[in-house]
DNA sequence: TACAAAAAGGCAACATTGTTGCAAAATGTG
DNA sequence: CACATTTTGCAACAATGTTGCCTTTTTGTA
């Protein structure tokens, strides 16, 4: 796992330091996005929050995790699982965000649909955003 | 025209103030959404700053106006066309944000699609955010 | 129209979030 | 290990958002 975290760093052409590795390490092993709080928290004292912005936003150019929009000035960010370079993503899957738990997952299976605009509209990309109950808060709410 | 702004403020049982009237005023001559920063810089000095926020979580509550979700932290407002109540939005339109003249637009004819979720997963509002060049900006930069 | 109650606004103080410049420390390469 | 380059931490600052409190405005009613 260590080595993976490494790898990826390196494939991005990114040299290798602790703030890195932690971060990178916590976008591995949370299911869900994470905002700059949630990262400025669970990586502790142990970095400044400068180094965290200027992470994620390097993370950002390389491709390496995408910036989800919010109706709460709150960006989330996730990891790529496809191939995303410097500048090109390819990320076509929707968001989830569940109103109870207030995680938001990358249903990486959903592909966005296509959307029909009016006449003199181009698209370049699509977001989609849906607000509900994830599946875990699901099970454990029913009643 | 000043006569409307009045009667939507009384239709929604608020008092009519100036703040208030002049802030529905600039979302109604307004074609496009408005940021708390737009709003701030038109309204100019006339107003105090907390105002604004009061006013603009107000017009939220009441539903005249909707959120528009964005990936640069920067909420965009525009007004709900539809007999949105409190609480309860029926805004099922998707929104357009242009990369060349940066507005936000409501496409109230485009109606958003259903999307199919992974068994679990309960659905209770879809937002579709389209990037792209909108019908202005593609005239005029047309080659 | 005058009045009292209720609502809204302005102000100040504060909290949170994001940005920038610069010197010190860490990294990659030979 | 030495050196050039990159990254980090820090400090200072800017921008954005929140809260409490007192004053002003608005509204409903007499
Ligand atoms: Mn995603
Ligand atoms: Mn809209
Ligand atoms: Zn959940
Ligand atoms: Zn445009």
């Amino acid at each position: 796992m260590a080595l993976e975290i490494k790898d990826i760093l390196k494939k991005n052409k990114l040299s290798v330091t602790g703030s890195r590795e932690k971060i990178l390490s916590l976008f591995l092993n949370h299911e869900g996005a994470l905002s700059h709080g949630d990262i400025e928290k669970k990586a502790g004292e142990k970095f400044d929050r400068v180094t965290v912005y200027r992470t994620l936003q390097t993370f950002l150019e390389k491709g390496i995790i995408h910036a989800i929009p919010t109706a709460d000035n709150s960006i989330r960010y996730a990891l790529c699982k496809d191939d995303c370079t410097e500048g090109h993503h390819h990320d076509h899957h929707i968001h989830f965000l569940c109103m109870h738990c207030h995680n938001t997952y990358c249903l990486d299976d959903i592909v966005t649909p296509e959307i029909k605009l009016p006449d003199g509209y181009v698209a370049d990309q699509i977001d989609v955003l849906v607000e509900g109950v994830c599946k875990n808060c699901k099970a454990s709410v029913t009643k």
